[in-house]
RNA sequence: CGGGGCGUGGCGUAGUGGCUAGCGCGCCUGCUUUGGGAGCAGGAGACCGCAGGUUCGAGUCCUGUCGCCCCGACCA
């Protein structure tokens, strides 16, 4: 291995903070000449970034050999017609990069390869015997991303590893999507990550196991709940046990209480304090039962209301509300379906009407607004409430579920808080945020069925090949590496990741020293270190900044302290400083770097 | 798509309607300097995002437009 120079080495680092460059990853990165801006979300590799991805990647190229993966290239540049047939033409929506050759003919820059790899199988396999069949590619994909941000964490051009498996049966489905968690489990260690696997929304399509890797960091976008027990999930899968049912026979019997104005959760424990104070303790956002009203639209275009009941101290998520529905959308009630529905009372919405002869159905399939109406899980059997009374200026207290009234079924997506208790029953859910970096998912027949990957089975029958995609974000990953281990000096690469394994920091301009530094270049070379040799003309103290802010691991000062015959060791990571005989530099060294 | 901010040499920025658009970093030349982002001297580099308008005069005011960044709905 050959010696870079410094004073060769294409790089300029930049003493200012880029002003465009928010995230601490994007600011270093840019800083230290490792990525170039080109377009919104689209980067260039430099020298010194392209080393560090080619790292990851040889990282995540050997954890899929190792359980058997082969690699393959697709091309970037695509035909419509495998998306057509899938759908996805028209599915992923603007976020497809779609463009015409000469002729007219429709392409796309692949945002995902399903479609590739299953024809890609379906050309040359046809039997059993070749399966079961992992492949992968490393390689670019293009996403017309509504909001590219912090550099290359979330580009429109990005790298990401993908494989697919390709299996007879659920059980080698299964097998296969275990092999692939377990090689993610490796990469995500090596790469150093704090990292969670969160199950993951399975979706419209239903019922497919999905797992997401999320990288605990404070700039990630994706809000994730962890249990001391560690139970971790994403917020939308985060699922609140049923209540269990309480026993109401002592409550009294529904009754109406006025609450001119009430219109809110707060103003209604307000007055429910003064009209109706309870004996055991004072009211609560949470005794109160808000009903919620969405617009929902189905797939083929059908709209119609729904009512959502849960504790007045809790908000709908939107989110959660979104992946509940899919793929149904829900949208806020406005004037306009308030006009169009006057038996829904805004402010007053409550699930049944009080009549003389006791409480009448109002939400729900059987009640007179006939909307349906879904009820959080906390609102169990036996469980009383305040509410409303579907008239303006009242409310009802005393409603028991199950016996004043009774919902069509129960929707879980009331907002989740902090400290509410976890479903491993281990103690209070915290909330964090993290990055997607990974995402295994079982498949299922879905591609190969819509493009006719059929193999021979044991009985000379076709039968429908099943399959499993796995995502790893690499360039991705080295923005997250980035991100988790800089400082107030720029980067610190773990010594695996490290664009180069030692610089030698010729610190001085005498003959000797210059001598000394070179020779020690070369033996480390020699050891099978990669060595850059800063012999720059420029003052020690440029180098030393250059130094941290790339984030080479190992630093060699080779300076004044020649005289006595030693040099300087310092660790990037630690800052801590070591200063050794030069005669067993060299060992030092590569000990050093080795660990 | 909604909200906020910003467009001035390569980078970071200053610039009450008024001279030749200023400063720092970086870059080039020369001399000095070499253990924490050196000093002196000289120099190159900008159609002030774009278009239109107001004005004797526009980087500055008006209108439009394009672009970028940040915060929210989507995703590796």
């Amino acid at each position: 291995m050959s010696v870079i120079r410094m004073s060769e080495l294409f790089v300029r680092t930049l003493r200012q903070d880029p002003a465009d460059a928010e995230a601490s990853s994007h600011r270093w990165l840019t800083r230290a000449g490792y990525i170039r801006r080109v377009a919104p979300g689209v980067y260039s590799w430099l020298p010194l970034g392209l080393r560090v991805l080619a790292k990851v990647e040889a990282i995540i190229r050997q954890e899929m050999e190792a359980i058997g993966a082969q690699e393959v290239r697709f091309p970037a540049l695509l035909p419509r017609e495998p998306y057509e047939a899938t759908g996805r033409w028209s599915d992923y929506g603007p976020n497809l990069f779609r463009l015409q050759d000469r002729k007219g003919g429709d392409y796309l820059l692949g945002p995902t390869h399903e479609e590739m790899f299953t024809l890609l199988v379906k050309d040359l396999y046809s039997s059993y015997k070749d399966l079961p069949l992992t492949l992968y590619q490393i390689q670019t994909k293009y996403r017309d991303e509504a909001r590219p941000r912090a550099g290359i964490l979330r580009g429109r051009e990005f790298i990401m590893k993908d494989s697919y498996s390709f299996d007879l049966d659920q059980a080698g489905l299964r097998d296969s999507y275990q092999r692939h968690r377990q090689a993610y489990v490796r990469i995500f260690d090596r790469l150093g990550f704090d990292y969670v696997v969160v199950q993951a929304m399975s979706g419209a399509m239903g019922g497919s196991a999905s797992e997401e890797f999320l990288v605990v960091s404070e700039a990630g976008e994706d809000s994730f709940v962890r249990s001391p027990g560690g139970y971790a999930a994403n917020v939308e899968a985060v699922r609140v046990p049923p209540a269990e049912a309480v026993d109401a026979s002592q409550v009294p019997p529904a009754s109406a209480i006025l609450t001119p104005g009430a219109a809110t959760i707060d103003a209604l424990v307000e007055v429910c304090q003064r009209v109706a104070p309870r004996s055991d303790r004072p009211w609560d956002g949470a005794d109160t039962l808000k009903n919620v009203v969405f617009q929902v639209t189905e797939p083929d275009g059908r709209r119609q209301p729904l009512v959502i009941g849960l504790p007045g101290d809790r908000e709908v998520d939107l989110k959660r509300l979104e992946a509940a529905l899919a793929p149904a959308e829900a949208t806020a009630f406005d004037e306009a379906d308030f006009a169009a529905h006057p038996e829904l009372v805004k402010g007053y919405i409550g699930p049944v009407r009080l009549t003389e002869t006791g409480p009448v159905a109002v939400l729900g399939q059987t009640g007179t607004a006939r909307v349906r109406y879904l009820v959080d899980p906390r609102v169990g059997p036996g469980s009383v409430w305040a509410s409303g009374a579907n008239q303006a200026d009242q409310h009802l207290v005393d409603l028991v579920a199950g016996r004043d009234f009774e919902p069509d079924g129960l929707i879980d997506v009331a907002e989740v808080k902090a400290g509410d208790p976890a479903p491993d029953g281990s103690g209070p859910l915290s909330l964090a945020r993290g990055v997607e970096m990974g995402h295994i998912f079982q498949l299922g027949r879905k591609y190969a069925e819509a493009l006719g990957l059929k193999v021979l089975d044991r009985d000379g029958k076709l039968a429908t090949v099943t399959m499993g995609s796995y995502g790893i974000g690499v360039s991705r990953a080295v923005a997250m590496v980035a991100e988790a281990t800089c400082d107030e000096h720029g980067l610190a690469w773990p010594r695996e990741l490290a664009p180069y394994d030692v610089v030698i920091v010729l610190a001085g301009k005498e003959e000797a020293m210059r001598q000394a530094a070179q020779a020690l270049a070369d033996q480390l070379s020699e050891a099978g270190l990669e060595v850059v040799l800063d012999d720059r003309a420029v003052s020690p103290g440029v180098k030393f900044a250059d130094s941290e802010l790339i984030g080479f691991p190992t630093s060699v000062v080779v300076g004044r302290s020649l005289a006595d015959g030693s040099v300087e060791i310092r660790d990037r990571a630690s800052g801590q400083r070591q200063s050794v005989r030069l005669e067993q530099a060299v060992g030092s060294i590569v000990e050093a770097v080795r660990g």
